[in-house]
DNA sequence: CGGGATCCCCATTGATACTG
DNA sequence: CAGTATCAATGGGGATCCCG
C-alpha cells in the first residue's frame, strides 16, 4: 500500500493511464484540487518505484510528459478491481 | 480507498480473515504495533462499513468476538491482489 | 512550464491512564 | 477484557513565493 500511499496516487495513475500520455500541467487539471508540490512530489515517487517514466521534451517553454512503464500498467486490473469494489460498496453502504 | 485508509485496516481484516473469528485482544496482538485505541476505532470504522461484526459474548469477562462478513469477504480477492503485486513489486524494486 | 523551498496548520496517531 | 478519555507529538498536505 505504501505504494500507492497519499490523496493522490490513484487519481494521477487514472489520468496518465486514460490518456497514455499526460503533461505535468493537465494531469494537474485533471486531478481536481492538487497542488503543484502534491503533484510533483507524488509523480517523483511514482518514478521512484518505476511506476511512471518522465521525459522532458525539447520545446519552448519545457513540457514534460509522463507515462505508465508496463509495471505501472499491472496496476491497472488492481485499480480497476479496486473501483468496481468501491461502487458496489457505495451502494450497499449509501442505500440507492 | 477510504475504506482501507488508517494504517492497520488491511493487516486487521487480514488477521479476522486468516481466524475466521477473532477477539479483540488477539487481534491485538496479531497486529503488531497498533494500540488498542486505534484498533477499537479502526474496527468501529470497518463495522460502520459493514465489512465486519461486532459480537459481544457473554461471558466472564466480557468477550468480544469480531468477523468478516459476507461483503467483507468480497475484499479478501482485492487484497491477496494487491499482496501480489506487493511481492512481485517488491521483488522488482529492491533487486533481488 | 515544471517544479523546488518555506512556512504553517490540523488531523492522525501514540502513550498513558482510567472504567464497566 | 474491551474499550474510553486526555494530552502531546509528528508529519501530510495546503498556500505562497521563487527559479531555470
Amino acid at each position: 500500500m505504501d505504494v500507492l500511499s497519499g490523496k493522490w496516487k490513484i487519481a494521477i495513475i487514472s489520468s496518465i493511464c486514460y490518456y497514455n500520455k499526460r503533461r505535468f500541467s493537465d494531469i494537474l487539471n485533471d486531478v481536481v484540487g492538487i497542488s503543484n508540490k502534491m503533484l510533483s512530489k507524488e509523480l517523483k515517487e511514482l518514478e521512484i518505484n518505476q511506476l511512471v517514466t518522465r521525459t522532458v521534451l525539447d520545446t519552448q517553454p519545457v513540457t514534460v510528459q509522463y507515462e505508465l512503464t508496463e509495471h505501472g500498467l499491472t496496476l491497472k486490473t488492481i485499480i480497476n478491481n479496486l473501483t468496481e469494489w468501491g461502487i458496489e460498496h457505495r451502494k450497499r453502504i449509501m442505500g440507492k
